[in-house]
DNA sequence: ACTAATTTAGAAAAATCATTCTATTTGATC
DNA sequence: GATCAAATAGAATGATTTTTCTAAATTAGT
């Protein structure tokens, strides 16, 4: 009666189920169709409130997943609860692994290794995790801003000169406060209500940056921050926040990823601002 | 203490966590973290699983649960688990769904989708045509350097800052030509014979750039350069020459491969000047 | 350095939940 | 329509899980 390999992903499942459902009983039939319907539910919800939505008795949940050679429901439950987690294949732990194989010695190409598959994790992590209005509210601030400044300081001025260069090719007024000649106070007293500030920070969160980022939120200008975390404090000052998880191996961070969402925000804005527009000769 | 309105949906409690993360006590504190980087095991794990993953008690959890203002831990997993099923379709399901309604042109989403993918196919390219040896030589010449000067205009200059910040992390002596003050010629000057330029062009090829290698290379400078394509004017002029096949979008050239190319560099750098180091203090 | 207040750990209790079991129903076969 | 096998319902059970509670530990204030 069990099939000779219980399906352990929700796709092998939902062809077995499609592929028996014919042949099963009344009743089981019944739940086949509702699991089938109701994935989310199967995964997430008890046996009796599952039973109750499907109008059936709970034991007969449990007779389904037996029917299907699992030794119990809660064991079918657990491949409904993967496809919830699986479609995005866990980047926090593909890292640790990455960190956990650095006891062999680095040659200077296993390091290179290593970094393009970190920076290729932390890619695909960007695209997942970044939701759609994220960026259309950012193109939007910055499409509206009379003037854009962008502050980044330390590892996050790179991607701040980024932008800056970027930004500029488009035409929006846009300024670096790259604090030259010790000029950042200076430099920040340029925001002025309607402007908007791109502030770029990581750990350990420059005080400039941070400062400043305070300074023009009080004054009342909007502010985007690219980010590194939920916990980083830009994540309360600005009115978009992006936080990428940037590829890292032992203690190295890349900035890839921000490379990547900034030219991205950069080009989209392009788009915003002329839907017609022929980029060809920008970015040149 | 339990604030006014009890958050309802992820991004909330995410929000709210985030704010109230500083105020919390240590254990609390700890639990947040745990929660906001594994959103998954929170929704999906009983509270002992939890509480063995974060480290803590499991009453632990409970009290975290009370503080935000929940009666009890389940009332708060429910957040967790509607954030899996409230999901957005996963990235395949959003392409396929955008190049169905061709006639939009490019929404946001869409532009981040093409250069996280461009970004992805460079950093492969850059891993499987980089010889090994050529990295090996770059690190040699970089440690044997007296001093190290880095250049990189416009496009480039993102990458030129990028290595000087990490190559000042490391006991070498580098500075960025930034032509802060148009005084790229009076910097150009200190270049010496025992010296080494890392020069990052793109095309078309900085003319200040362009000099600056060839001036350097007469008086018997080293050269890195790291660029575009076998046909640039740096192939020629430099010792070691990475031709970095950068991610491109239409006429929009990201940078994320030479990021990773420099962070590479840098790391390796690190090792061949000490194999002990210790790097966790650098790159803060 | 001492006291009071808060926080935490861990075991014990309460609640929930999955599973089993048996009486009953259904449906097929002769 | 009688008989048997299979399927089902629903209560009872047993296991797991959440939550409570108290003693110990930590922290902050005087």
């Amino acid at each position: 009666m069990a099939p000779s390999a219980l399906p352990s992903n929700y796709e092998d499942l939902r062809t077995v189920i499609s592929t028996r459902h014919d042949l099963l009983s009344k009743r089981l039939r019944q739940i086949a169709e509702f699991a089938l319907a109701n994935p989310n539910d199967m995964a997430l919800e008890t046996v009796s409130v599952i039973a109750e939505r499907a109008n059936v008795q709970p034991s007969s949940l449990i007779r389904f997943a037996k029917a299907f050679g699992y030794d119990g429901f809660s064991t079918m439950q657990r491949v409904f609860r993967a496809r919830l987690t699986e479609r995005q294949p866990s980047y926090r732990e593909r890292i640790k692994a990455l960190k956990e194989q650095s006891d062999t010695p680095m040659s200077a190409i296993t390091v290179l290794d290593r970094f393009t598959e970190a920076a290729t994790h932390a890619l695909s992590h960007l695209r997942e995790e970044t939701r759609p209005e994220l960026l259309e509210q950012a193109v939007e601030l910055l499409a509206n801003a009379e003037w854009i400044h962008v502050i980044g300081q330390r590892r996050a001025f790179p991607v701040a000169a980024y932008l800056n260069y970027t930004l500029s090719h488009l035409d929006r007024k846009v300024s670096l406060i790259d604090s030259v000649g010790g000029m950042v106070t200076e430099q920040a007293k340029n925001i002025s209500p309607n402007d908007l500030l791109l502030a770029v920070s990581f750990q350990s969160y420059a005080p400039d940056t941070l400062a400043i980022a305070t300074q023009a939120r009080q004054q009342g200008s909007k502010i985007i921050a690219i980010t590194d975390g939920p916990l980083s404090p830009f994540a309360a000052l600005s009115d978009v926040c992006f936080e990428v998880e940037e590829a890292q191996v032992e203690s190295f961070r890349s900035l890839s990823a921000c490379m990547c969402l900034s030219l991205s925000l950069a080009v989209c804005l392009g788009y915003r601002l002329d839907k017609n527009t022929n980029f060809d000769n920008l970015f040149a």
